[in-house]
DNA sequence: GATCCACAGGAAATAGTGGCTT
DNA sequence: AAGCCACTATTTCCTGTGGATC
């Protein structure tokens, strides 16, 4: 076994490179807090908070933006004995319909011994739960709603919320809704009367520019790193990487990290750039990696088929020439094989994934446009990722010990 | 120029699972 | 236990597309 050695001093304190670091100011949103601000303002003078929508890509400053003014403003409306505010917030992260977000919120505002299920009750039957637990909360209630944008078009939620007084469902609660979309198209989709509703004021928050995550990586190597680890490529090119990617500030400080850990591994006492561009690659094959483990039984006999494709040169092909080749594969370990149709949307979650490189064509003979998919990444990394599932030996082995 | 082909993907229907109330 | 209720994954049916074909 190998020791846990303790080698060169690279990190101070690698907790403010962690996701789940709190840092107690937003640097480079100057605009947005002061936006965020003066909506959330009706509330210290004790009036209706007004519904606030916030949109914009992950790693933007949504988040904290509204943790930061939240606390603040909560804190604040303890010095005035008439105002009594407090809020919820909701990761909507897995949740897609209107009724799941209401039975989590109630389970969030109820005292975690009883919980109620998220199934089986009517969905009337839940909102009025819902309506009790806010009633007994009272006063001003605010709802952050975070990636809400997963609930698609069932926007019922949306629109019983802020109305809750107006219908007289609530009496002694005046509630808010924050809602925080990653998807800018969320908006428009949402019916008409919600968009009345709810949103009464708009915050957009951009991508990160390349200098703006330079200012951001900057403050926390000051806290992470020792002195003088980093030369002096390194954080410009982490920002690089990630304005050009997504202009996400998380994604360029766990850049700057495994930068960081792959120098210590290396026994080196400065993070430069090589390290930073190992770092990229590695965080992009373990994203699809992950990718490649969460798929259905069906997803993966999908993700097999296109493997063997790839090793015979038949890659990149389209669904109909890949179709067949699930369909044996299927046979061959006990599955029942899915319709065409559906094998399609296989595809297309898996180039979603990052797990398929998907070509688009208009230049099709006799048809319209068509797609051609084939393996992002080696054949090798793919194929080790299916041996780890048992149900796949059949059909995985045999490729692997013929090509591999 | 109308029609056809083969594809992508939307919409609605269906199957199967599991929790709820009575 | 029966009758609801909602969810996920799937099937079935259908529309739109853009070049090829007649």
């Amino acid at each position: 076994m190998k020791s846990f050695d303790r080698p060169a001093k690279i990190f101070e304190n690698e907790e403010a490179l962690r996701d789940e670091w709190q840092p107690n100011e937003l640097l480079e949103r100057e605009n947005e807090l002061n936006a965020y601000h003066s909506a959330l303002s009706p509330v210290i003078r004790g009036a209706p908070p007004k519904n606030i929508f916030l949109y914009g890509k992950t790693g933007v400053g949504k988040t904290v933006a509204t943790e930061l003014l939240l606390e603040q403003l909560e804190s604040d409306a303890d010095r005035f004995d008439d105002l009594d505010v407090s809020s919820v917030t909701l990761q909507c992260n897995s949740l897609n319909s209107s009724y799941q977000v209401a039975t989590h919120l109630v389970n969030e505002l109820r005292p975690s011994d009883r919980p109620i299920s998220t199934t089986g009750y009517p969905q009337q039957t839940v909102f009025n739960f819902l309506w009790d637990e806010l009633e007994r909360i009272g006063g001003i209630v605010i709802i952050v709603l975070d990636e809400i944008d997963n609930i698609g078009t069932d926007d019922d939620i949306l629109y019983e919320l802020p109305r809750a007084r107006a219908n007289g469902y609530v009496e002694n609660v005046k509630l808010g809704v924050v809602g925080i979309s990653n998807d800018f198209e969320f908006r428009d989709n949402l019916s008409p009367k919600v968009k009345d509703t709810l949103c009464d004021d708009e915050i957009e928050f951009s991508p990160y520019n390349a200098n703006e995550l330079q200012t951001i990586l900057n403050q926390r190597a000051k806290f992470a790193f020792q002195p003088d680890v980093l030369t002096c490529d390194t954080i410009p090119l982490c920002a690089a990487f990630a304005a050009q990617d997504t202009g996400s500030a998380r994604q360029a400080i766990r850049l700057l990290y495994k930068a960081g850990e792959v120098a210590l591994e290396r026994g080196d006492e400065r993070v430069n750039e090589h390290y930073v561009r190992e770092a990229e690659a590695i965080l992009r094959r373990k994203q699809i990696e992950r990718g490649m483990r969460n798929l259905t039984t069906h997803g993966h006999v999908v993700l097999s088929a296109v493997t063997i494709m790839e090793m015979q040169n038949n890659t990149p092909a389209r669904t109909r020439e890949i179709y067949p080749e699930y369909q044996r594969m299927a046979k061959a370990i006990d599955l029942d094989p899915l319709v065409e149709r559906r094998i399609r949307d296989h595809l297309r979650e898996l180039s979603l994934c990052s797990v398929l490189e998907l070509k688009e064509h208009n230049d099709g003979y006799r048809e319209g446009s068509y797609f051609e998919y084939q393996l992002n990444t080696s054949t090798n990394t793919v194929i080790n990722v299916l041996m780890d599932i048992d149900r796949l030996m059949p059909i995985v082995s045999p490729i692997k010990s013929k090509y591999g």
